[in-house]
DNA sequence: CGACCTTTGTCAACCGGTTGCCAAAAATTG
DNA sequence: CAATTTTTGGCAACCGGTTGACAAAGGTCG
């Protein structure tokens, strides 16, 4: 049952290709070290290291790999090492759809270059988030924090043990994956002015957020530029309730073009207008953010400005690990660009709006 | 901000908080053991083994601990015992809601117990699957497979190698966590029945998914018992455009009543009989499968029987680690209850749905 | 007070790779 | 063909915990 020298056995019956061992637990390097008639450390070195080792050596000891159906054990190399070759990535919540493009990007391009992709996320919590983060690192190569809720003085002191990348924030000296808002709010402002809008309101997401800020002076300066009037109105918080409940003051501050923090905030403020008897777009145009999974399942379905989520998650992932490869300098702040995605609810301002 | 000692030292010194060690790694049993005056293996017991070590020494080891912010080293530790406190998740697709719950739930319960969560996706492929499956066994403790697309006979190889949980599955010799369908689907057909409904299509998933069978055998059971004429349309995928192409021969069905695989179906099919100038619920009623997220977007909402998504991934990782810690029985297949949510997409029948 | 049983702590081997250092072997050169 | 350089492979230490075996110290009892 035993392992070794089974290579010039002709492999005549069925069973001389299956794995030599029998028990559960997988081979050593030292299995095919012995197999192989060779040292230990030299497989290991034909298995990492290209190049340091004889062709025929090489064939040999890849061929007794194979044979045993090597896989090397994760803990033994890391220990050493320290490579992993696991990436983490903390959301700050799992349910909310903008981070789902995320979390697939991050995914596939870990994938892609041999990485595993382990996911915590933060409940909205800056402490819950810190303590998965600590937790995290210790066994992790690189982090990603996508949209984080913890001070920057605690991202910049995780980024000196290990890589970090984030996503929705600048930090200095961190580098980061960050939709470029201009482009998408400017054509969003263009078409509200182009449809007889005078005057915008910008519905605001929570006050410790980094892009609402972002977003809210996009808007402003692209307002000023298209001279309409804007005005900033808070919202209890970015969900689909939080919408509903900011629809009467949308209403009272006299515009006839919304623009929300995000899409969420969006759809309860459709609902809600709708509800009240407010014809959207007729009466009021809605333009969310981020184009979210289900943004086009409303009547009339939702105008949006798409921030591409999947690229953030790839962008993070590969900056992430083109620092774990050495690369000394990367561009601090990668900046992806976000479109107009015009749908039903944005449009021509029929019954004038606001005569006062 | 800092534990250890700092209670009876007046915290004068700004340093005098911080921990001793100045170096970026961190620190080791040894350093433990040399602050604590003791040996390694003394350390290691008491920071493991319960009661193995006296209270004062346990005390002063904890202490020193404290003091260098001490935290395991987890390849350190998996290296010997092979355990790694990890539970791998493999979805079939991150992007799809119905398994957003399932994340949520496994990770909820991972953490709280104080493992970490590794998550992958399949892409929807079975190979795909498998060697994520393979790659994540040798790193992890136990395996979690939503809605798995390989063969029960792969399944049944991984969970000789590690214990294997599955959810929306059943397979033999490995446990399980599936939602019951039937209760939910009761409360549906009873409900298009009141409102006078005299037949029902369902419109199935995937031919290889194991759900879609059980959803259509439980529809067909609860029609017969309300004696309900019901048929069963196919259809080309199980999202909102495959729900779109259905919508002909929804109509063409003669059905004024249609039940869908999933929620995707649903909404797809509601778009396109709109948009067909079909009302919805007054002519069709629609019922979905899952509740996801979005469901109640639409206008009208969509009324649909909710799987608890949440409840089978915590259910999933509970069922794992009470097997990883030696739970030699554990139920085999375990059953969550499914309910039906009643929102605007069904309702009485107005227009004589069948009068051919 | 000595025999015997616990409790507590120490020693050393081990998990499975990695890697610096060195010697043997092979290839190159004069 | 010997001398020198370059490859190649072997030895052994190391990463940081865990754990069985055992010794020392402490406690109980006749």
């Amino acid at each position: 049952m035993s392992e070794s020298r089974t290579q010039d056995l002709s492999d005549s019956s069925a069973e001389a290709r299956k794995p030599v061992r029998s028990g559960k637990s997988s081979a050593t390097i030292y299995d095919i070290a012995k197999l192989a008639g060779v040292n230990p450390s030299t497989v290991s070195r034909a298995l990492s290291k290209p190049g340091r080792v004889s062709a025929k050596t090489q064939k040999l000891i890849e061929d007794a790999a194979a044979q045993l159906e090597y896989r090397v054990n994760p803990f033994a190399r890391a220990l050493p090492t320290g490579r992993t070759n696991t990436l983490a990535l903390i959301v700050a919540d799992i349910t909310n759809p903008t981070f789902f493009g995320i979390i697939r990007g991050a995914e596939s391009t870990a994938t892609a270059r041999d990485y595993t992709l382990m996911l915590a996320e933060s409940a909205e919590s800056a402490d819950t988030e810190l303590t998965a983060a600590r937790r995290m690192l210790t066994t992790v190569d690189g982090l990603i924090l996508a949209s984080p809720r913890m001070d920057d003085a605690r991202i910049r002191e995780l980024a000196r043990e290990k890589p970090v990348v984030v996503i929705n924030r600048q930090v200095d000296g961190v580098p980061s994956v960050v939709p470029d808002v201009n482009k998408g709010i400017g054509e969003a402002v263009r078409n509200l002015a182009a449809n007889g809008h005078r005057k915008v309101a910008y519905v605001a997401g929570p006050p410790q957020s980094w892009m609402t800020t972002r977003r809210w002076e996009g808007v402003k300066a692209a307002c000023e530029w298209s001279h309409l009037e804007c005005v900033q109105l808070p919202s209890s918080k970015p969900t689909v309730d939080g919408g509903r409940q900011v629809a009467r003051d949308v209403v009272a501050s006299g515009a006839t073009a919304v623009m929300t923090y995000n899409d969420l905030l969006a759809i309860g403020l459709m609902q809600e207008l709708q509800a009240a008897g407010v014809q959207v777009p007729d009466r009021i145009s809605i333009v969310g953010f981020d184009d979210i999974f289900g943004a086009d399942f409303t009547t009339p379905a939702l105008t949006t400005i798409r921030s591409p989520m999947t690229a953030c998650g790839t962008e993070a992932a590969a900056l992430l690990l083109e620092v774990l490869h050495g690369a000394e300098e990367v561009s601090p702040a990668l900046q992806v660009e976000t479109e107009l995605v015009l749908r039903g609810s944005s449009g021509r301002l029929l019954a004038s709006g606001h005569p006062a």
